[in-house]
RNA sequence: GCGGGUGUGGCGGAAUUGGCAGACGCACUAGACUUAGGAUCUAGCGCCACGUGCGUGGGGGUUCAAGUCCCUCCACCCGCACCA
């Protein structure tokens, strides 16, 4: 028996699936397709991380069980290649992006050929291509076309050292994370995209998809949709102030109200203000902070009284006081609150901060020591037209008649906001629009996409904030397309998030140049049967790409309203020590070493084997051995395999346990217990003596998705007819899974006292009349009398005694 | 703060969804083979006070029966809109 070198036999394989094109997805329609989809990395200088395999793994188990069924798979892969990391970098070490992504990218691929993953790359797609990101263009016209982006001002961080804006993940403890200076946020006019517009959508339609309860859950509370009121407060010596509430029942013990430090009221009503230095050093603070960082509770409650300016609660008429303050958000409502210190926490600690009156209007609780805010129980008091109401009635009372006065109305309001969509940066798709002094907007012909990136020397940032595309005269100035006058381009360019929110599309159909894909295979593609990915995308990448989909099927580009029909989602690889892998940290594992050292089948054996494929797991190297040494000992089967066409009787039912075992196992992310049932089957085997062909061969093809090159080969030196991947899945047969007969547990009191050999479906009677022969059960039972017997057949039998 | 999630041996985890807690693997211990062992094979392996004992983050409850259901408390992890 020659030894097991997964070196050499990993590459000879990887090398014939390659030549024999084995994983090409066909475009032959008349089979059925499945599309299994994970997320497409970031080309990032680090390299790949044992993070990715962990997911590519696992619908590569899918992809491989799927062929054997006789589907028409679709696995592909690609890079998500814009981005920030690459663009700091080829600015620190002067060299072009491009050149940077193609290195990383070539450095991706052949990590994940050495995988052996199953991916169609004849289908590959980059983000960065410009025959990709024409599409992207593409699809950003239409958006515009349709009213869905538009220009607002929106702020952004702004180093004041560096003089560059920031991502948030930049910033670090308020300050630039390159040079320490103080980051202030400043107002700039950005790309908007409504997908506002498609919330209600959003949240409705995650009832026709399949996806995990978390993720669904995650996306609802995103979108965060309420239903509450819009209602005026009137103000002494101006228009009125609307404030948003889900709690009008509440509205009697408003007494006072806040706007957030941005709210348009103050310079409106700047004359009559007394305290406007106070104020304005008070906004000017409050533009250093996040809003992450505004609402958080733990921090001492801030805030400013507006003097000169009272406003009027339309419900009690009494005049109460106008405050600004850095927790109401102007992103969120209407950027002002009527505050009920009775009844919202916030609210509450503001009150007791600045001394302002707490009025009890739902009883219940003890609004002197904290703010009571269930909505369950509790009825209404000091509350005029509302008293003796619980909560529910008291909204739709108070709103009716707000609503008869014409100072209210009922209003849905969701948390979920416009997608800022500009970025002031080189490494991103051109926004492909062109301003004329006297058109405005005009969005560049289609015949004219895609509008290239143009190379350049130096792509820093601009002083004044601008991209660093501002500074390219000559690409900037341009002819406006409509009247032919002059023309300057946008110079903002897309967020990474724009490439990967179709990406999906563009694989039915990669090398098109007249569409972003093809009718026909967009129809027997899509929808993507099974997409992974991770947590963190639930509620960017995954919404956006909802969005756009939805956008592009209204537009009648795509034939279904939902991108994805299954999502799952697994669970971080974190380091040794149990904290996130990171460089800084010291406890980065390379995939390449594992596969060195131990070869691809053990990795892609012992990431599914590792753990809870939804939950988070450390990296184990012990644990790495053992899947080798069962790789070891699936090699060694041979040295007692034997001839026979047929399962031998005494392993028959295990066999057929085992195929049912993993292949459900398959279908719900449970890879650690279908490799468990496996190796349990080998230890079978080799407690028997011996092993035949045909049992073997059952063997080889359950184990071929996990270990797919071991498998082939042994397929090969065994003399078996082909590769394992023409073959095609096992069956179980159903009856020959049950058992004639089982142990069951007998149990005095609850407490199992001992076991009995019955058959399977024995009756009570004969159940009792085993236990009872059974001294040790009959110990226990002795002297006592029974009192119940409680008989599950097939699982338990409980004899209740006093 | 808001939203989501997770707590089971020394470790990763399993438990047909209310029915024998700890499958499978790691680590560890003993033995075999061996010139050798970070190889291989065999056996053992939750805890202790060794009992009709205790045990699934803590406390309480429902039930013949609870890791699983209910109440309550605690700890940890992830996301928070310009990282991807």
């Amino acid at each position: 028996m020659k030894e097991y070198n997964p070196k050499n036999l990993e590459k000879k394989w990887q090398d014939i699936w390659d030549e024999k094109g084995t994983f090409y997805a066909s475009d032959d329609k008349s089979k059925p397709k499945y599309y299994a989809l994970v997320e497409f990395p970031y080309p990032s200088g680090q390299g790949l991380h044992v993070g990715h395999p962990r997911s590519y793994t696992a619908l590569d188990v899918v992809s491989r069980k799927r062929r054997l069924q006789g589907y028409n798979v679709l696995y592909p892969m690609g890079w998500d290649a814009f981005g920030l990391p690459t663009e700091n970098f080829a600015i620190k070490n002067k060299i072009h992006p491009r050149i940077v992504t193609e290195q990383n990218i070539a450095r991706f691929k052949s990590q994940l050929k050495s995988l052996g993953l199953s991916f169609d790359w004849s289908r590959e797609v980059d983000t960065t291509d410009p025959n990709y990101y024409k599409w992207t263009q593409w699809i950003f016209l239409k958006l515009f076309e349709k009213g869905l982006a538009y220009k607002k001002e929106a702020a952004i961080n702004w180093c004041t050292e560096c003089k560059v804006g920031l991502a948030n993940e930049e910033v670090v403890n308020g300050g630039c994370e390159r040079c320490g200076g103080e980051v202030v946020r400043k107002i700039k006019t950005q790309w908007m995209l409504k997908i506002t517009e498609y919330a209600e959508r959003l949240i409705k339609d995650l009832q026709i998809v399949d996806y995990i309860d978390r993720v669904k859950i995650q996306q609802e509370n995103w979108i965060g949709r309420s239903t509450g009121m819009e209602i005026d407060f009137a103000v002494t010596g101006g228009q009125p102030i609307r404030v948003y509430t889900t709690r009008p029942d509440t509205l009697f013990g408003a007494t006072y109200m806040v706007i957030a430090p941005e709210h348009p009221l103050i310079e409106e009503l700047k004359d009559q203000i007394t305290n406007l230095d106070e104020i304005e050093a008070y906004k000017e603070q409050a533009s250093k902070k996040s809003d992450f960082e505004r609402t958080e509770l733990v921090k001492e409650k801030t805030g400013v009284e507006i003097k000169g300016i009272k406003a009027v609660n339309p419900a009690t008429e009494k005049e109460i006081p106008i405050f600004i303050s850095d927790y109401v958000l102007i992103s969120y409502g209407t950027g002002a609150i009527m505050a009920v210190p009775g009844h919202d926490t916030r609210d509450w600690e503001f009150a007791k901060k600045f001394n302002l009156p707490i009025i009890e209007v739902v009883a219940g609780g003890n609004v002197d020591e904290a703010a009571y805010t269930d909505t369950e129980s509790g009825m209404l008091v000091n509350s005029g037209l509302i008293n003796g109401l619980d909560v529910k009635e008291a909204k739709e009372k108070i709103s009716h008649w707000l609503e008869e006065k014409e100072i209210g109305q009922r209003k849905i309001n969701f948390k979920l906001r416009d997608w800022v969509f500009s970025r002031q940066r080189y490494w991103g798709e051109p926004i492909p629009l062109v301003y004329c002094q006297e058109c405005g907007w005009v969005p560049v012909p289609e015949e004219e996409l895609p509008v290239v990136l143009p190379e350049v020397e130096s792509y820093e940032p601009t002083e004044n904030g601008e991209s660093p595309l501002a500074n390219m005269r000559e690409w900037v100035e341009t002819t406006c397309p409509k009247c032919g006058g002059k023309g300057e381009r946008e110079t903002d360019t897309m967020p990474q998030w724009a490439g990967s929110s179709w990406y999906f599309l563009r694989y039915t159909d990669p090398h098109n140049d007249k569409e972003l894909a093809s009718k026909e295979n967009l129809e027997y593609w899509t929808p993507i049967d099974w997409y992974n990915g991770g947590m963190e995308h639930t509620t960017l990448h995954l919404l956006y790409s909802r969005f756009w989909h939805k956008f592009l099927y209204d537009y009648g580009v795509v034939p279904t309203a939902e991108p994805y029909q299954k999502r799952t989602s697994h669970g971080m690889i974190l380091g040794e020590n149990s904290e996130k892998m990171s460089k800084s940290r010291g406890n980065v594992v390379n995939p390449d070493d594992i596969i060195e050292e131990y070869g691809a089948d053990t990795l892609r054996v012992y990431e599914m084997f590792i753990g809870d494929f939804e939950k988070s797991v450390p990296w184990s190297q012990n644990g790495i051995k053992g899947c080798r040494r069962f790789l070891d000992r699936s090699w060694k089967l041979q040295s007692i395999l034997v001839d026979g066409a047929t399962l031998s009787k005494d392993l028959e039912s295990t066999i057929h346990k085992t195929i049912k075992k993993v292949s459900e196992d398959f279908e719900n992310l449970k890879f650690n217990t279908a490799i468990a049932a496996l190796m349990s089957l080998i230890n079978d085997f080799n407690g028997k003596g011996s092993i035949n062909k045909a049992e073997f061969k059952i063997f080889l093809t359950l184990l071929n998705p996990i270990a797919p090159h071991i498998t082939e080969e042994l397929w090969e030196i065994n003399g078996y007819e082909g590769m394992v991947t023409d073959q095609s899945w096992p069956q179980w047969d159903e009856a020959k899974t049950k058992d004639d007969t089982i142990e069951m547990a007998v149990q005095v009191n609850g407490k199992v006292r001992g076991t009995i050999v019955i058959a399977a479906d024995a009756s009570k009677e004969d159940a009792k009349e085993k236990a009872m022969a059974d001294e040790k059960i009959a110990a226990f039972i002795d002297g006592k009398s029974i009192v119940k017997e409680i008989y599950v057949p097939g699982k338990i039998f409980n004899i209740v005694v006093k």
